[in-house]
DNA sequence: GTTTCTTATCGTTCTTCGGTGTTATCTTCT
DNA sequence: AGAAGATAACACCGAAGAACGATAAGAAAC
């Protein structure tokens, strides 16, 4: 797992993302190390490491660096950007087609998300409100987009705005649909790893009235620490086409509504 | 006045100005009249009109554009960028005196502000809160600052949030200082052209202890419609060098705190 | 229908800036 | 003091993308 990523990732961020896979796999390394295995120069690895410590990924310490807990690990930006993006691609397809022009909608920081902002291109008018930068940064151009920012603290680790001030302004809205994504799904509970983003993502399930996750194959075997919200929350669960029956027939049986995008 | 404003803007950015300020001047022109007066393409003239029109500053129609109110031309923030900012630049510098590490700092989505950006290198620990989405963006690399957006519905106009959703997120805040400016000073009221801008700003004053306002020279002859506050409502305000003794005494002489910024 | 204005598309040019290494300076540990 | 590591300060290179114009297709006026 710590070799070639691909992805649409320009080379230092990838590079970062396959440094950080690479600390978190060996609890800590010197950057002389790094040297080696990467092939590029010192000055080069340490501006990665800065980077990579900026989001909160590594901690440097002279002599090299240390692994943080993985869970924040996974919730970098890089990292996810990185992983799955035809299935999170298909995701926003479907996702697409329940937009209606006039509608407002919410999105939260999930590259799944992102996706979506870009098939956005001809549905007008619409109000979009989210908490991560680089949707808001996108919409900022398009004319006929109402864009409403969620404002709160940064993280630089989501490249989004959280924490309590993030919450109230979630609150003060309401918006037609939400789509946001998850690091854990069980077949009755969506998990999620940092209790600060639970606090935001549960602001917004109250402030919308159709509420969709965007899951893809990955995330219904895995586990995290904090319990989000029952998935009897969510209106709809969309899984990916790679999303084996056999994982979609717990959900359904406990009552989900589940949609398969098609690719 | 149409020619030649200097700053160190794009080209293109710099030409809308021109073309923005040529069409304010004339009420209304062809956009053939600009092909001759800019020397470039029909293209070109009517993708800055688009330009243009997306910032709300003129209207399309076919055979030609016309201005909007004034006002919202000299909000415009390509405009506002292109104007004073030497002037500016010392404005930040003494504002910049001011902040101590460990503090909150209050800006508003005025260009003085983003100049004061770049001058708080070396403040740390420091959190910032601001509406202004260059201010934002430029804050997001930095380690070191809490950086708190305020969100809000997004202004192409003045590339910030504004609105309602703005305003209760500033409420929700309690800072050290606050930094802002306004369209047009009087020897005892601040003024701002815009409603709901208004709105924004007075949330600001009621959510820090110090409030500065920062304006250049050109702000203390001009006037705008709205009434923002009494001076008397700001601990200080901050002048530029050029500032004539006699637009200086009449503040002074109703008890306002001055300082003169020196270059 | 014709003319005038506007928009879409494409390819070229040009500039900007991200990404990098080298060298030199500065820190910190021993 | 010496050595190893970290940072700062240039300078270079290349690629991505902005900027622009020419042409062609489309829309609206007349």
């Amino acid at each position: 797992m710590t070799t070639e990523p691909d992805g649409e990732l320009s080379r230092p961020a990838r590079r970062q993302a396959e440094i950080a896979a690479y600390v978190v796999e060996h609890g800590s390394v010197s950057a002389n190390d790094l040297v080696e295995a990467f092939g590029v120069s010192v000055m080069t690895v340490h501006r990665d490491l800065d980077e990579l410590e900026r989001q909160g990924v590594v901690r440097k310490y002279r002599g090299g660096v240390s692994a943080q807990p993985t869970s924040v690990f996974e919730s970098n930006v890089a990292y996810r950007l990185n992983t799955a993006q035809t299935e999170k691609a298909a995701l926003a397809r479907y996702a697409r087609t329940m937009i209606e022009p006039g509608m407002s909608v919410m999105l939260d920081d999930s590259t799944s998300a992102l996706a979506l902002v870009d098939l956005l291109e001809d549905i007008t008018p619409l109000t979009v409100a989210t908490n991560f930068l680089p949707a808001i940064t996108a919409l900022t151009g398009r004319r006929d987009i109402t864009l409403v920012a969620l404002g709160g603290i940064y993280s630089a680790t989501h490249d989004s705005f959280g924490g309590m001030p993030c919450a109230e302004a979630v609150e003060a809205l309401h918006t037609d649909l939400l789509f946001c994504s998850v690091s854990a799904v069980s077949p009755t509970h969506a998990f999620h790893q940092e209790e600060e983003i639970v606090l935001v993502k549960r602001a917004m399930l109250r402030a919308a009235r159709t509420k969709v996750l965007l899951v893809d194959h990955a995330k219904l075997q895995r586990t995290a620490l904090h319990r989000l919200a029952p998935l009897s929350d969510f209106d709809v669960v969309v899984v990916d086409e790679k999303t084996p029956e056999e994982l979609i027939r717990p959900l359904r049986d406990h009552g989900v509504t589940v949609e398969v995008a098609t690719f």
